[in-house]
DNA sequence: TCTCAAATGTTACGGTATAACAAAGTTATT
DNA sequence: AATAACTTTGTTATACCGTAACATTTGAGA
């Protein structure tokens, strides 16, 4: 199962990082990892609510916020939602596409345009700090 | 005065592409125009309530929206906000550089590079739209 | 003038996110 | 073990962001 996979290395991921990927947390990030692509934090939330029986926003936003800090999920702030992180470890820049109709995600290697944004910003008194790019527009299938 | 300067560019900038920068999508504008950074949606709505004594939601957010169709705006959705294009005529995709510590934003121009992206994302087999790129960083004098 | 389409007004609602405080669990120290 | 300090989670309430749906007005062209 590759789910149980991807749990196993985000807890070492957070062991060697000193934060504490909780049962709760655990839990959100299973939520995340069953869906395909983007997820919104009412969804999980709903999610959660059928396992649990009752859970409030200020649960769910807790734990996606810690799972975007500590790099296991990307937020899609175009889209208001949640995407997983499939480069955990490596330490990659990622060019992250999000089809803002079907909410399929695929990342590309952001690295060698990243270089050029960098100096682009740099000449502009702007020292950007290490990102993902993130672009919405409309995958393959979902094109007529 | 610049926002008399800016709101006569916008004019014949609409008139040349034949939609109508009407008396209340002109003082949209201007009140986004007395702003220096980021502002909300809310934050005009509430100046233009002071203008004109009543205005509700979807009167703010159709101008806005109108603004940012035209080129004259750029919607920042990692901050819920909108800045002033000041790129009105060269290009309308903005690389927006967000100061994290400051707040402070500035706006080059991204048509280059989103040319590159748009190539490499096209070979992923995605068309991505027409947007901004949004960084975040440290400006000049947030740095040590 | 009449007609049609675009723009704006108005009401109501749904989706997104956080403040503030309480309770429970963890860890370190005594 | 008992205590204290800290982190995490629960709970309630509310604030913020954005749009659907329909009514009314405005303005350009027949
Ligand atoms: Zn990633
Ligand atoms: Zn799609
Ligand atoms: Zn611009
Ligand atoms: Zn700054």
């Amino acid at each position: 199962m590759e789910i149980a996979c991807f749990i196993e290395a985000a807890d070492r991921h957070c062991q060697q990082q000193g934060v504490k990927l909780t049962a709760l947390r655990r839990q959100v990030l299973e939520l995340v990892l069953s869906y395909t692509g983007v997820v919104k934090a009412y969804q999980v939330l709903a999610d959660l609510q059928k396992q649990r029986g009752i859970a409030a926003p200020p649960t769910v936003y807790r734990a996606l916020d810690f799972l975007v800090a500590a790099g296991l999920l990307h937020k899609v702030d175009a889209l208001n939602g949640y995407i997983v992180c499939h480069h955990v470890g490596c330490s990659h820049e990622g060019l992250i596409l999000v089809c803002g109709d079907c909410g399929r995600v695929e990342e590309l290697d952001a690295t060698p345009v990243l270089d050029v944004l960098r100096q682009q910003a740099g000449s502009a008194g702007f020292a950007i700090s290490q990102q993902n790019l993130m672009l919405t527009g409309r995958c393959e299938g979902c094109r007529v």
